[in-house]
DNA sequence: GTGGTCTAGACCACT
DNA sequence: GTGGTCTAGACCACG
């Protein structure tokens, strides 16, 4: 479980954790059952507030990532591997159409955009 | 200089106007030396306050896209078109850049991302 | 009777007109009793409204620079030679001081602003 | 953290403001990471106005002077010793620059201008 | 608690 | 008429 937080990132802290977590939920790092750390240690060793972290794992299961048993803990929820597709989708493809809507209203080409994409993949 | 305002959107008013009017500029449709309407109008027609669009217009100068000559009103600013290319590539790689990188980092496959690509400018 | 304006100028309009014909006055340029063009000449001549050019005017006659006879134009008034150094003072002065005083808030020392001097001074 | 307002001053209040925290930071006297007090303590104490405080603070943060990390407050920004001098000279060598020449044109002669400069400087 | 956004409305300087 | 400044006061997101 790697958490990485840029304080001076415009993404607020707990959706950088959201989105970080979210992520290695589905691609199955983290797996249905496992118990995550308590909310006072993620704070501490991340240095920030445990309201922050709070405010993430209320983010995690309202979306249905994890789910909390009062008193001992918070776990991975199961994510079928079916309905994964669909929650990828949901969680990204309205951000990434809007981003590629603002790419074309200034101008740039579906060859530039794809060029982009390309060099994206092609990093790692 | 068309201008619409989603008041639902997460992205504050005046940032939607910025974008939208920075696009303009560099995509030419503004073309430098052009006057911009008193902002008390442009208030009055969006239905927002005086100091809202002045918060855009502040940005738009900040940024370079217009300048300000008190008592006469706004215009555009001479962008040379060498520069145009750079300011949209400064302003949108970087964040497309960042939401490719997390749909990656959500499993998602160059193929289902350059199907929403080819998607994107389908629709219009 | 040079007059340069500039546009972008943070100065409002009149004002460089103020300190430019005034500074033509001290210096002798323009002499007691000179006629001073009438203001729509040059108004249109700078290209710039009447109106600037009128506040201009008034600012010079309350100065005691010029004085106004109706129907016949304005006139460069009689500053006396002894006058001059005290009115060259009362216009710079406290100007320059004040300017002085943000240069030490900034830290500058004595030296490197007696060096702007000796420069300001050597360029032409 | 001393700021000091003249309202009867020509100068905006917000940027008398500026320019003494820039100066106190130029000066070192503020450090790299100081926390400044919140906006509205500061609008308390001076009687102004929350938002021309952060008026003020906007103009800073634009000129790289402080940031701000939202819901903990404003940091005084990483400010290289290098660039200071740099930064310093920027602001106040125009500014002083066009001063001087100003003096010039009104006839002052070098002599005068340094016996106000000596002037500024035995003044404290 | 912090800053971020938006509101309505006033007064001033400049053209 | 234009933009520039300042006001008071509200609501929201974040920590």
């Amino acid at each position: 479980m790697d958490i990485v937080i840029d304080p001076a990132s415009e993404t607020p802290i707990y959706r950088q954790i959201y989105e970080q977590l979210s992520a290695e939920i589905m691609r199955g790092e983290l797996r249905s059952g496992d118990c995550l750390p308590p909310i006072r240690m993620v704070a501490t060793e991340l240095r920030i507030s445990v309201i922050t972290v709070k405010k993430a794992w209320e983010a995690l299961e309202h979306a249905g990532f994890i789910y909390t048993q009062a008193g001992r803990g918070c776990f991975v929820a199961d994510v079928p591997e079916t309905q994964r597709g669909d929650k990828r989708a949901a969680l990204v493809i309205e951000r990434l159409q809007k981003e590629l809507d603002y790419c074309r209203s200034l101008g740039l080409s579906k060859e530039e955009i794809l060029a982009l994409v390309a060099r994206s993949f092609a990093e790692n």
